[in-house]
DNA sequence: GCTGCTCTGTGCGTTGGCGTACATACGGCG
DNA sequence: CGCCGTATGTACGCCAACGCACAGAGCAGC
């Protein structure tokens, strides 16, 4: 990205004909999010809907004793609050930012009303609702199926795709909430990669050295969410038609 | 339901004002679902889209091993193929009849072409898009964190919210299926149920007995998921205000 | 009534992940 | 430099669920 801090960093902005992406321009308010902010409460009151460039953002579902599981992960892909434009108002997950980096947002108000007016931007972001769904159906059958060694790789490339570097900064206790596993199971999944140097790490910061060979390790779930993604959001569905 | 066979035995289409109810009816074909029945497959082309009234539709993940997982369950409060009318053309589950029963479809084309009216319409299926959602979050969390047990009640009061009566017809065996477990492992559980007269069943007949019991051994996920449902789709939201 | 199939029950040994407890190692800060 | 908080490593017993194998049990059809 050579130009930074403009909104066109995030892909939906991006994909938006010029004539509403210049209706929108004047709304967006641009904001750094920093490691741990939470955008959301689960069910609580959401006046903005946020747009991340270089930000991470999880979707947690947090039980009543405590323990957590990521839903789905937002990247500059994608935008947080889809439930306010659908009418939901709230919705029952926590958004939190996973990788500090910046957004943009708008009042909710705001989005609902280009929303409603039914072009691109409404198909855009249905789109984009579908690539979220599929990406918590797959989450739901990994969670059952899948090996914490699989879904950390999965992890690790989720929050690759979305970063242009090939360093995060996590640690394994993080990265355990966000799975919804044990920090130790987390330590000993890490370990294995870091032993056949697909990974490095050191107190919270990881470096991925080897991402070809993380993808021979990944489960199905990572490729079929990026397949599914890219089918519903590159241009190449009917929506294409619409915009520009 | 003192009249069989009309569509406003599906609660989508009931709410539904009268002039657009009137304009889709004759476009609705009634048809029987029969067990086991496979509405979509994953991925595949996808010509109608269905509205169940007294049968339950799953949504099932199928991985390439076979195994599979269950990640939303649609009765007469909701329909099949949210993907269509979002620009989706196809979805990445399979749409199995896990009740027998009937329901209401129509032509892609047709409720798109509603759907981008933009009016009521619009927002009860973006409603229940949501209240899907919030469902298939559930699933990922409670695959993650409960035992077997819970998430049998979890799966049975659902079905029970989507009959007529309290007995269902439904093998361990598919139970399994669906869950994503191994079939021994709900016989112990399902033993276990009866044994405390929850239920009773025999051959792929399931009474229950007590559903106040069965309440109270579930997790919290059926609770939250029922909440979320009944606010988004109850009337409650401005949605009711557009409608009538 | 007998046969055959499907559904359910049960009993292994195995394993992945959990909970707990504690040991090391790194890095910032005084 | 040494301290201390945080991050990571390791070990132990435990348990839920797995995969497999097979034994009963109910129902349908001949």
């Amino acid at each position: 990205m050579p130009a930074p801090y403009t909104p066109k960093e995030n892909h939906l902005l991006a994909a938006l004909p010029a004539a509403d992406y210049k209706r929108l321009l004047p709304k967006l308010e641009h904001l750094p999010l920093i490691l741990g902010q939470v955008l959301y409460e689960s069910g609580g009151e959401q006046e903005y809907v946020y747009f991340p460039t270089d930000s991470i953002v999880s979707l947690l579902y947090v039980m009543q004793n405590g323990s957590s599981a990521e839903i789905a992960v937002v990247g500059n892909e994608g935008l947080i609050g889809i439930a306010l434009f659908m009418g939901g108002e709230t919705t029952p997950s926590r958004a939190v930012v996973q990788s500090a980096g910046h957004a943009y947002r708008c009042r909710n108000s705001v989005l609902i009303r280009e929303f409603e007016r039914g072009g691109p931007l409404q198909r855009l972001l249905l789109h984009y609702t579908l690539a979220l769904i599929a990406q918590m159906s797959q989450t739901a059958a990994c969670n059952r199926h899948h090996t914490v060694e699989q879904q950390l790789c999965r992890w690790l490339l989720l929050s690759l795709d979305r970063l242009p570097s090939n360093e995060l900064t996590m640690t394994q206790e993080l990265i355990a909430n966000m799975l919804g596993v044990r920090r130790e199971g987390v330590t000993e999944a890490a370990g294995h990669l870091q032993a056949a140097g697909l990974i490095q790490y050191s107190r919270g910061r990881i470096t991925v050295l080897d991402r070809a060979k993380l993808e021979a390790r990944v489960c199905e779930c990572y490729a079929v969410v990026k397949r599914e993604s890219d089918r519903l959001l590159s241009g190449k569905t009917p929506i294409v038609e619409m915009i520009s």
